[in-house]
DNA sequence: CGCATGACAGTCG
DNA sequence: GCGACTGCCATGC
């Protein structure tokens, strides 16, 4: 595992219940601002392997990613977790996106 | 080792 | 505000 992808995992693991983080957000404080196509695929290759929040991450229009089941499970997740879903199918970010400020300070 | 890819993001028209 | 193009970086073949 390397450093990139421990911080991204550590980083999704914080993520708070009733909480969502974007992709672009989590690969900033990973610390490579460009990495979010990273974040995605730890999600892709440890979600399966450990235990992630992947159902917490969103891409920046605040909408899930996926189409078929597995999206609407997750949906049906975060709707569980207390995030409710606007009427375009998308979340509103600017209640449930969640700021680990405690993290970027430990950078620097 | 080089090419293709991916649950994305940001910018441009 | 939305659709198309490009950039990024690790992983897979």
């Amino acid at each position: 595992m390397k450093p990139f992808t421990k911080r991204v995992v550590d980083i999704i693991c914080a993520i708070p219940k009733g909480k969502v983080m974007t992709y672009g957000q989590i690969a900033k404080i990973a610390g490579s601002p460009r990495a979010a196509r990273q974040v995605v695929r730890v999600l892709h290759t440890l979600s399966e392997k450990y235990q992630l929040p992947w159902q917490r991450v969103l891409n920046s229009k605040g909408c899930i990613g996926l189409t078929g089941e597995h999206g609407q499970l997750q949906r049906r997740i975060l709707e569980e977790e207390g995030i409710v879903f606007q009427q375009n199918g998308s979340i509103n970010l600017i209640e449930y996106g969640y700021e680990p400020l405690h993290l970027m300070e430990e950078m620097e």
